[in-house]
DNA sequence: CCCTTCTGTCTCTTTTAAAAGACATTTAGC
DNA sequence: GCTAAATGTCTTTTAAAAGAGACAGAAGGG
């Protein structure tokens, strides 16, 4: 019912409006100038402008009033699932008992040059590969590549994956995780995700690959995590500690996971899912899942 | 010399392929089918297969070998600079010194109500927003929107701020900075903040706001960062402590700030801005600046 | 109340991207 | 050295996006 990607120049238009937007450049709550004047203030035909102010609109940061003009949204709606940075991982421990999982894929591969080194995996050595994506509320926020070393994958099913978080997996198999490594990015989104996400083919994730290590220094697990930005983030407060000439800042352990607002226009947003008909991809199974057990 | 937004099947492409490298769904140094091949595969005709190879082969993610076929570069460079998360702050103050900064922009404005909220502002209280951008070895790396009150603003120059960081500015004129609030996302790049970054207009970027507050309460600074990904990113290490039952992740401060790899391939990758000649963008001043000073 | 201005919704034309195919050039293998 | 198959580079045709304009309906101000 309706064109999957936005062409080039509106796509340009509304990432433009939408910087100005954003980043306070234009008033908030203020109205934008009439369709025709941004036609012609940015050189475009009046369609569009229609097709940019339409995204945006969709995407709740402006209110269009026949007659009267478009207005920028004021709210811009906060965050629904934050993880507070200091101990993301508790909260993720806790967040994989309260959240849905779905098993998109489950396989063994050979591992890269890249993952055998970054794991320090003997040579040959091949890896479990899964990939998983988390919900709340039934809304996918997290798309999640897994790679395990074989010898530990073996120590638990398939169905496991899709009921409990991998790290508790690997401690019930007598595994210490020991040390970890985490990198925080941003990247786009490609097809698969996008469609495991449900959001557009082109948009913004917040990435996160972590690598975590047992006492012996060997690499137990390596992630790569991708989050939707307005579903997930990262969350830190920090205190000054010490005084003038060694002043510090220092994570204070903020209670996270604040999971209120409820009024994201996200229910209104067409989940119209895009077309792309020649574009292949492959398919994927889907096991949806709500936790249980101790 | 080249068009600037690759059209909408090409980039539909180039994402699909992207993602299925990085996600290690296509072996590493692998040989990719062949472009009549991928034209079939993907019901597109070689033409766009071409052009999503060609973006791939300039992000340094492949290489095209004539008569030969088509391989996937292994590597994938490391981030240049990466910051500590644990205490990203201090580091940014070093970086502060050790980079280079443009101030892009500099004006008091009406504060939005969803700043005046976040800053717990007076009503009517304007505020000074200054954007400038960061560099390191010349090329920029980050886009920083900043808004401080006015009255805290008007105790340094503008010229201050495109030498020293905001924060000791602040400190300087004996404000006394005691809790800060961070949120790290990510978005996508609008024409400005591309073109500052030098990247495409669509890129993702890593974003990180932050809300600096002094004991009594009040916000003294907010500020809205973006980053290129893949110049900058956070990057934490983190040690299990507690035993089991009780265990925990806690940051070990890793002496972060690794700034070596110096071949990525960055260099080569041609720094052509676009055209889009119709869409306008407004003017910018540009103070290119080093630092000095004790 | 009327007039102006704005958004909403069409139609038609122009421009640009994508498709289809031919042909040259390079490499690897037999 | 020959052949098969790959990338590189054209040209021509077709499909899709963008441009241009007309017109209806809603809101606000005199």
């Amino acid at each position: 019912m309706s064109a999957a990607m936005e062409p080039m120049k509106a796509r340009r238009l509304y990432l433009l409006l939408r910087e100005q937007i954003l980043s306070g450049e234009v008033q908030d709550a203020a109205r934008l100038p009439s369709e025709p004047a941004l036609a012609q203030e940015h050189g475009v035909s009046r369609v569009t402008v229609r097709r940019a102010l339409d995204k945006l609109a969709s995407d709740g940061m402006i209110e269009r009033r026949p007659g009267s003009g478009t207005f920028v949204s004021a709210g811009q709606a906060h965050m629904p699932v934050v993880a507070d940075l200091a101990n993301a991982f508790t909260h993720l421990v806790e967040m994989g008992r309260k959240t849905g999982v779905r098993l998109i894929s489950f396989s063994y591969v050979n591992a890269t040059p890249a993952l055998a080194e970054e794991l320090k995996l003997d040579p040959g050595e091949k890896l479990q590969r899964s990939i998983r994506v988390r919900l709340i509320d039934g809304q996918p926020f997290s798309y999640l590549i897994t790679h395990v070393p074989e010898r530990i994958g073996i120590s638990y099913s398939e169905a496991d994956l899709a009921s409990t978080p991998l790290l508790e997996l690997l401690e019930r198999s007598g595994l210490v995780a020991d040390k970890a490594q985490q990198i925080i990015g941003a990247t786009l989104a490609g097809p698969d995700v996008a469609a495991a996400l449900d959001v557009e083919i082109g948009a913004a994730l917040l990435s996160m690959s972590r690598v975590v290590f047992e006492a012996s220094g060997r690499g137990i697990e390596h992630l790569q995590a991708l989050y939707r930005p307005d579903r997930y983030s990262f969350h830190m407060e920090l205190a000054r500690t010490g005084d003038t000439g060694a002043r510090r800042w220092t994570a204070a352990d903020s209670r996270g996971l604040t999971q209120a607002n409820e009024n994201n226009q996200d229910t209104e947003k067409k989940n119209a899912r895009d077309k792309r008909p020649p574009l292949k991809r492959r398919t994927k199974n889907e096991t949806g899942r709500d936790p249980s057990k101790p």
